[in-house]
DNA sequence: TAAGATTGAGTGTTCAATCTTT
DNA sequence: AAAGATTGAACACTCAATCTTA
């Protein structure tokens, strides 16, 4: 009756399950921790943080929205919303652009960059003393070759649209 | 005049700025990209299917609600609200602990271990598919190694903050 | 019609305040 | 008072709908 290919689950290896709760948890606590930290010291979150300095290292100060959102990696209506916020409390401020009509600019204000110049520095202190003040070169090289091939498969299966290729899930890998 | 301090911040190396960039990113997408595939094939949230795992593999399916919280390294607040949520949608219910009137006890439903026992294999499928099938053994155990170092720095250093540190999850699970 | 951007509703998360029982 | 748990307000993120200009 039941012609549902039931596949009897592959579940994790013992290694892999727990290195997946251990990934899991870092994430989550290193996460929040940086944000209680610049919170505590410099009044906004990483989000903001993250906004700021993107700015910040452009000319002026000043982006396209839509640009901001593709460096930033976020949808375009939460970067919106954010925007919202950040120039309600004065970090940043919006102008027109005339090139086209329809986009807009965003622009770091005096305040926004003093507080992204102060926040800065205790951030990476933050990042190092977590992370990189803990790592060795080794752990950083294969940290970062880790990161690159899951952000690469993603972004190659995300072309548009969720629906991931599922590729029979062969040991064939496109690296 | 000299009384602040101004040390010149130590930025971070480039290479280790790139790792950064590189988790960040990671993070980021992984997270989201396994949320919507849960949300698409199973109709529940990482979130929800985290405290659905956690009760399933309880007797009866039955569990304080501190004890959840502290399995799943998460305030209680959130907990709470979360449980909210998920009694109104008929994945849990709530009863009282009559040893101990102040505490409650959370229980799966029926409901709440049909969808968790559909969830699961296909949420493994994911983790294998973003992650595991992309990475050498030895790519796993740094991780691993990577992941607890961090973890462990946090929970150490967070003796006067947040709630609890737990750890030491069943060693029999699935996710 | 499509591109650039904003808005609103629904959902998730945090913090502080609250309530009950020990 | 402390422990177990809930609540409300403020803030953050996602999706779909909308508005304006190209």
């Amino acid at each position: 009756m039941e012609d549902v290919v039931e596949t009897a689950p592959r579940w994790l290896e013992p290694g892999e399950q727990a290195c997946w709760r251990a990934y899991l948890d870092m994430t989550a606590k290193l996460n929040a921790q940086l944000n209680r930290e610049m919170q505590e010291q410099s009044g906004i979150s990483i989000a903001d943080f993250s906004v700021l300095v993107q700015l910040s290292e452009h000319v002026d100060g000043r982006m396209r929205v839509l640009e901001l959102a593709r460096a930033l990696g976020w949808e375009k209506s939460r970067l919106s919303h954010q925007l919202n916020r950040m120039q309600v409390r004065g970090l940043v401020e919006r102008s027109n652009c005339n090139e086209d009509r329809r986009g807009a600019f965003v622009v770091l204000t005096e305040d926004g960059r003093r507080t992204v110049e102060s926040a800065a520095p205790q951030h990476v202190e933050s990042v190092r003393r977590y992370l990189f003040d803990q790592l060795s070169p080794e752990q950083v090289a294969a940290l970062d070759t880790i990161a690159r091939t899951v952000t690469g498969l993603i972004d190659a299966g995300c072309a548009g649209r969720a629906e991931p290729c599922d590729d029979g899930g062969g040991p064939e890998s496109r690296l």
